[in-house]
DNA sequence: AATATTTTGCAACAAAGTTGCATTGTTGTA
DNA sequence: TACAACAATGCAACTTTGTTGCAAAATATT
């Protein structure tokens, strides 16, 4: 599990450092995505406010996490799989937030359809965000 | 245009007021979503920030406009269509953002379509989020 | 092990968002 | 139109979130 960690950091040219193997297993054990605030409050002990800053930033341009778009200025980040590099990220599967408990989800099977835009428009990255109820808190 | 607007508030039992009427209008005229701070920008000298705050939320409850979540912390806000109510919203249309201009746009003429979740999951908003080069900054 | 390079923490700051309460504005009724 | 009831606004004070520069510490390279 270390050695994945460190592995995936190496991947990306990345030294590596507590801060960077913290954050990066945070996301590896919850399994879903976090938001900035989450990972304060799991490592505020750990690290500065500002390092959480920096390291979701570079991990982001290394294609290590995406960004997940949110309604409430809260963006979630989640682990990128391994097509993704600098610059170029492949994450074109739905995301899924629950209403209830907040969860974020990567729905890794479920991949985003292709739309077609009026004439002038070009995508660059497209966005599938569903909220509703998660299969946890379905009652 | 200053009947439509009022016209508009009073369908959703709002209390006409200088900011609301100016809030709407800023839309009205736009054509595109608004971010918080190009309301801001846009009226800073007539009104107070709180209220803006206040209003866009009033506005999103009573079913008068709808958000666009997006990946940088700055939720934008669109009028929405008559059908919309409050408590229940029907703005099933694509959102596109340009990476240029900033610009966001509502793609009426282009709809979400449907995704199948993973069983457990329920649905109750679907946004559809595509970032790219808009027709205005088409180069 | 010594040096070069990168990352981090801290401090100071700026921007964004929230809350309570007195004042002002709006609405419906007399 | 005047009045009372109610709702919206402005202001102040505050909290939270995000940014920047720089010295100290950690990491990588030789
Ligand atoms: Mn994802
Ligand atoms: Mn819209
Ligand atoms: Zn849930
Ligand atoms: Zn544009």
């Amino acid at each position: 599990m270390q050695d994945k960690i460190t592995a995936i950091l190496r991947k990306h040219q990345l030294s590596i450092t507590e801060a960077r193997k913290k954050i990066l297993s945070l996301f590896w054990e919850t399994g879903n995505a976090l938001a900035h605030g989450d990972i304060e409050q799991k490592s505020s002990e750990d690290f500065d406010r500002v390092t959480i800053y920096r390291t979701l930033q570079t991990f982001v341009e290394k294609g290590i996490i995406h960004t997940i778009p949110t309604s409430d200025n809260s963006v979630r980040y989640a682990l990128c799989k391994d097509e993704c590099a600098a610059g170029h990220h492949h994450d074109d599967h739905v995301h899924f937030i629950c209403d209830d408990c907040g969860t974020t989800y990567c729905i890794d099977e479920v991949s985003v359809p292709k739309v077609k835009l009026p004439k002038g428009f070009s995508a660059i990255q497209t966005d599938l965000v569903i909220s509703g109820t998660c299969n946890k808190c379905e009652q």
